[in-house]
DNA sequence: CGCAAATTAAAACGGTTGACTTAAATAATC
DNA sequence: GATTATTTAAGTCAACCGTTTTAATTTGCG
């Protein structure tokens, strides 16, 4: 009987997916996409799979073991989801810089590496997917990744041919410096985005506006002539 | 009533603790560093009171409640306790500014910011406080509250001074950019040493060399000129 | 249709959580 | 030394955790 009424009205259309989904791809899409939203607003450990399988309409408490294995398999399917889809986007804009020989371009890169997540952010409201990042990083990373650039998955190697890219346009900083400093950048940007997604309040900057900021704060703090101790303090 | 004078434990005195501590203040200072570690390195959500107990020296499951209520008072007095042991450094970084005339360095108020953060990092290999501060950025921050220079506490007056001298150098950003520019930036503070302490293996940037090239990276992005939309994307 | 596979539902598992209660032990005061 | 207050220890509680297991239901396909 009920044959046709599902509970997920966020996965027919949410972004540019292309093919339309099976069932159980959809019940996988909407637990993930209720994962990341619970995530990131309450924090990885503060959320339970039952919890998870309720906000993605199944009265089931097992629908992520099943469909996912465990709960670090969700999570990473998730990273995995999203950068899937951002990576359209990113070719598209290297493609484009190189056509116009704009490779070494800074503010281009760096646009290549985040802007997907931006447009994400200004298009749906999708901050969860940000501060699950946050989360992440805070609480669930493996010592000694890069993320999600040591992922070695097909989803991210055009990101990775962007970073790689940067490398050479800030070689002078060296790879420790460089690393490091990517790194941090990426952290002023999430931190930027989640704020201004938590003040809705009142005037605030549009959203656009926040964006070019962001890339001018990350483009100077990049190419900051690097700091060295000056022995007296 | 504490005029006898009890033997500072072995853990007790590793930061600038002026007078010796009563059995019960050495009971909860034990207590807020194991669960300044534990929350740091796990994750808040993660870690059982009991841990923190049992982490703390005590066989006692019930410590963190008799001494400090619940859960989240003793988040908090960890953040007291921290920002008032950094409070006399900023107080006395602030006053030789200003017998410098250099209130206006925006370096130096940056420093009066930062500086106790890393030095607690440098000196004492501290960095779980700093990580403490990702973690409940990322999970545990209540809404519309600026960590921690909302919380009007006496432990946090220089610091809320020293960053109203900021919002004075940074006039030129206006009110939202200033506030969304220095949280923004201090999170890539928080990333940059959380980075560099991950990465003890071989040859890693000296410390004091990191806390320039931070400096220097905030006061790039701090001062950046302001981005606006172009309209043409 | 019939039947097997896939999916969902439901119950149960051992374990841990934060919090509370009761006793024992220690410290402080008279 | 006796007595009172403070601190520690230990037990208990309902609730929830991730996971596993079993049954019911739906689906795909000849």
């Amino acid at each position: 009987m009920s044959t046709e009424n599902t509970p997920i009205d966020e996965a027919a259309d949410p972004m540019g997916l292309q093919q339309p989904l099976g069932k159980t791809e959809r019940t996988k899409l909407a637990l993930m996409l209720a994962a990341e939203r619970l995530f990131g607003d309450l924090g990885i450990d503060a959320v339970g799979l039952r919890a998870v399988s309720e906000a993605a309409g199944q009265k089931n408490n097992n629908a992520v073991q099943y469909h996912f294995g465990d709960k670090m398999n969700l999570l990473t399917s998730i990273f995995e989801f999203r950068e899937g889809l951002f990576q359209p986007l990113r070719q598209q804009m290297l493609e484009q810089a190189e056509a116009q020989g704009r490779l070494g371009d800074l503010r281009g890169l760096l646009r290549v590496c985040f802007e997907p997540n931006f447009r994400l952010y200004r298009d749906q409201q999708g901050i969860s997917y940000l501060k699950l990042h946050v989360a992440y990083l805070a609480t669930h990373r493996p010592r000694g990744v890069r993320h999600p650039v040591d992922y070695d998955s097909p989803n991210t190697v055009i990101f990775r041919r962007a970073i790689a890219l940067l490398g050479q346009r800030l070689a002078f900083l060296g790879e420790r410096r460089f690393w490091l400093r990517l790194e941090s950048a990426g952290a002023m940007f999430l931190s930027a985005l989640i704020q201004h997604s938590a003040r809705t309040e009142e005037r605030n900057l549009p959203a656009d506006e926040l964006f070019e900021d962001v890339i001018e704060m990350m483009a100077a703090a990049l190419s900051a002539p690097p700091g060295h101790h000056s022995g007296t303090d």
